[in-house]
DNA sequence: AGCACGCCGACT
DNA sequence: GTCGGCGTGCTC
């Protein structure tokens, strides 16, 4: 009897297709294979088998079972279900989960042995060169320094075949050491320890909240978890996942110190070959811990263990092009289909989290203690309308105060502004004209050290006019607003002794750049540091006693669903930075709006009241986490085309119970890339399968080919 | 994603 | 007269 596969292929198509098996191809659920698709061979993975009866259609045959290791079936039905969740093709999901396999793996070291034959003549330097060499394979650079020769004795060693080239095999793969004792703990974290074990203990899935402010050692605690899972399965495999790629030599660190090896790294900086290599070791359950962002989450474990979602509240965790997906979400579901606990950790967890704690569904686990003696810091609303700064300027008279004093006392202040550039908005006085690239709405920012204007969304750029380009008027464009460019101008006006740095991804390039920014200030090289958010997460500065927000009102506007509960992370966050050491710290936080519930709640560092206040509003207007959330965006270059879908696909909303359809509505940002956006909003009870409620809406009107069409499950960003 | 087919501009 | 631009459509 003959045999179809259902073969998914990494590819945006809307199923998985069948083929044939040829006799004598022995294939499982998860085994790549080749199979042709039109003129070309793609690489597919078998999600399906079956015997073959009743065949409709003539299907091709695969042209073979390929060499790489198979996909365990679970990282597979993974696949399927994140797929369904982001109501994206299938093979989009498959894409992310073979993008380990593009490359081959790094070709293998090779380095100089001897090979015993004997120099035809022994000069000195040639058996320096010998004795040097012993039996173990040299780079040729390496042995010639090392035999105080010049690299072409060498050279002629090799051509004579005196030595000879040859591969060095890879070292043995290290286990993760169990023997090494952890931290010492404190109580609260010996609870949160204790109940992370009884769960893996328990096995199955389960999850829990790692819930602590900033020092209070959540990394330590799941570091113990780790070291549970480890010993309860010599097989066991651990995922942690990280926002950002600049956190993960830190934590890779930890877990260098704790277990004596490294853990695989996983992340878009990652080398191609080296990602085959890690991707091939998750698969045969050799790697046993991996760090990394959020793709990691797609790939191919064979005894996945245990999750770590560590910073679980952070907004990078929202994949927002291609697939659009929250990683803390998908984690979740990847242990549930993986039956392991998941801890998901956070110093300002997100209100989705914290609900869930408090609906018994995740174990809540708080850690009270903050670390050693230090206090958090005292928080001071500036009210701006009382104390406004000068015109043109940013720093209020009450945080240069805070400043002169923290200088004086030759300790450091941290200013706080979440805005890259100089200024976010250039306009002509003569004509009003407002700089904005061609083909995309947004503002240009102002970037003074590069000169030029940036978009900041598609990354366009020109260099900055001397004539309004509307216009034409000469010397007529003004900078409006500040951006950390300018106040860090603002900064050295203030005080023009003090040693000021700036860290924003403008000035910070990569994450050794931000290592060596974070390590000068540490270190005291800097009096005053100007930053956006890339600092305001995981660093710690023992001399920094005084943090300025100088507009924390920033993220409130635009207010979409989190604006609010996103403001007060980040700027907690931020506040936290303050005197983390036995110096006491102060924050001041500038604000046009000092009884806005994120202020108050700032200032009484009462987070759980806030959370509460936002709960209840979310619960009255039945948004996430009471209610589903979508967003359907459709673009075009095509305006009219557009427009006239938009019109065909609101009719076409299925009338469903507990579903709402607000839309369509220009989007906010109505032109990016020259493309024209419509946007549809679809709210529905938590009891409504809204994934089918979108396929069901989405077949009944087909786009033209003209029009794109994008869906948010769960949307973070409302631009 | 590729790759083919198709209908309008500047060229050996 | 063709070569080729990329818009549109299909792939078991």
């Amino acid at each position: 009897m003959s045999q179809v596969a259902r073969v998914l292929l990494p590819l945006p198509l809307p199923e998985a297709f069948d083929y044939a098996v040829p006799e004598g191809m022995a294939l499982a659920v998860g085994d790549q294979v080749a199979a042709p698709l039109g003129p070309r061979l793609v690489r597919g993975v078998v999600v399906e088998l079956r015997e073959a009866h009743g065949v409709n259609r003539p299907l091709k045959d695969l042209a073979s079972k390929l060499d790489d290791p198979p996909m365990p079936p679970s990282a597979v039905a993974f696949v399927e279900w994140a797929a369904r969740y982001a109501c994206e093709p299938a093979g989009d999901a498959l894409a992310i989960a073979l993008r380990g396999l593009r490359a081959p793996p790094p070709k293998p070291e090779t380095g100089l042995v001897a090979t015993g034959m004997a120099p035809a003549r022994p000069t000195a330097a040639r058996r320096s060169v010998l004795e040097t060499a012993g039996d173990k394979p040299w780079k040729a650079s390496a042995l010639a320094a090392a035999a105080g020769v010049s690299a072409g004795v060498v050279k002629a060693l090799v051509d004579e075949g005196v030595l000879a080239r040859m591969e060095i095999p890879e070292p043995a793969r290290l286990q993760p050491d169990l023997s090494r004792s952890g931290a010492v703990l404190n109580p609260s974290q010996a609870a949160a320890v204790a109940v992370l074990c009884e769960m893996i203990a328990e096995g199955g899935f389960q999850a829990a909240l790692l819930d602590g402010v900033t020092g209070s050692g959540k990394t330590e605690v799941y570091l113990e978890a780790v070291a549970a899972a480890l010993a309860a399965d010599p097989k066991a495999q651990i995922l942690v996942l990280l926002p950002e790629i600049a956190l993960t030599q830190a934590v890779i660190a930890r877990f260098e110190e704790r277990f004596g090896v490294a853990p695989a790294e996983w992340h878009s900086g990652v080398a191609p070959p080296r990602r085959r290599r890690v991707w091939e070791a998750v698969a045969s359950g050799a790697e046993r811990i991996v760090v990394g962002a959020r793709s990691a989450l797609f790939l191919p474990f064979a005894n996945l263990r245990l999750v770590v979602v560590d910073e679980e509240h952070d907004g990078s965790f929202k994949q927002e092009e291609g697939f659009i997906y929250h990683a803390r979400d998908l984690a979740v579901a990847r242990a549930k289909i993986e039956g392991a606990p998941v801890v998901l950790a956070s110093a300002t967890p997100s209100l989705e989290s914290v609900w869930n704690a408090q609906g018994g569904r995740y174990r809540w686990l708080r850690l009270r203690a903050r670390h050693g003696s230090a206090r958090l810091p005292e928080v001071t609303l500036v009210d701006l309308r009382e104390t406004p700064p000068e015109p043109g300027r940013w720093i209020s008279p009450p945080l240069q105060q805070a400043m002169v004093e923290t200088y004086a006392a030759g300790e450091q202040t941290l200013l706080f502004l979440n805005r890259r550039g100089y200024a976010p908005l250039v306009l002509c006085r003569a004509c009003g004209e407002r700089m904005t690239a061609p083909d995309t709405d947004s503002w240009l920012v102002e970037h003074r050290y590069s000169g030029r204007l940036v978009c900041h969304l598609t990354g366009w750029s020109m260099p900055r006019p001397e004539r309004c380009p509307h216009c034409g008027a000469k010397d007529s464009l003004v900078s409006i607003g500040p951006g950390v460019e300018r106040l860090e101008e603002e900064a050295r006006l203030l005080f023009p002794d003090a040693r000021i740095a700036v860290f924003s991804s403008d000035t910070v390039a990569d994450a050794e750049a931000a290592r060596a920014l974070v390590a000068s200030m540490a270190a005291g090289e800097f009096d005053i540091l100007v930053a956006t958010q890339s600092a305001a997460k995981g660093h710690n500065f023992p001399n920094l006693t005084l943090v300025g927000v100088v507009d924390a009102d920033l993220g409130l506007r635009g207010g979409d669903l989190r604006a609010a509960e996103r403001t007060y992370q980040l700027l907690a966050q931020a506040t936290g930075r303050a005197g983390r050491a036995e110096r006491p710290g102060r924050a001041l936080i500038q604000t046009y709006a000092p009884d806005h519930a994120v202020m108050q709640a700032l200032k009484a560092q009462d987070r759980d009241a806030f959370l509460a206040a936002e709960a209840a509003e979310r619960e009255a207007a039945r948004l996430p986490p009471y209610g589903r959330l979508a967003a359907v965006i459709l673009s075009s270059h095509d305006g009219a085309a557009l427009e006239d879908y938009a019109r065909r696909l609101a009719a076409a909303a299925p009338n469903a119970p507990d579903v709402e359809v607000y839309g369509p509505a220009d989007a906010p940002l109505a032109l990016v890339r020259g493309r024209r956006r419509k946007r549809f909003l679809v709210r529905a009870d938590r009891s409504v399968d809204l994934q089918a409620f979108l396929t069901t809406w989405r077949a009944r009107a087909k786009p033209p080919g003209s029009v794109r069409m994008t869906v948010d499950v769960d949307p973070y960003s409302f631009l």
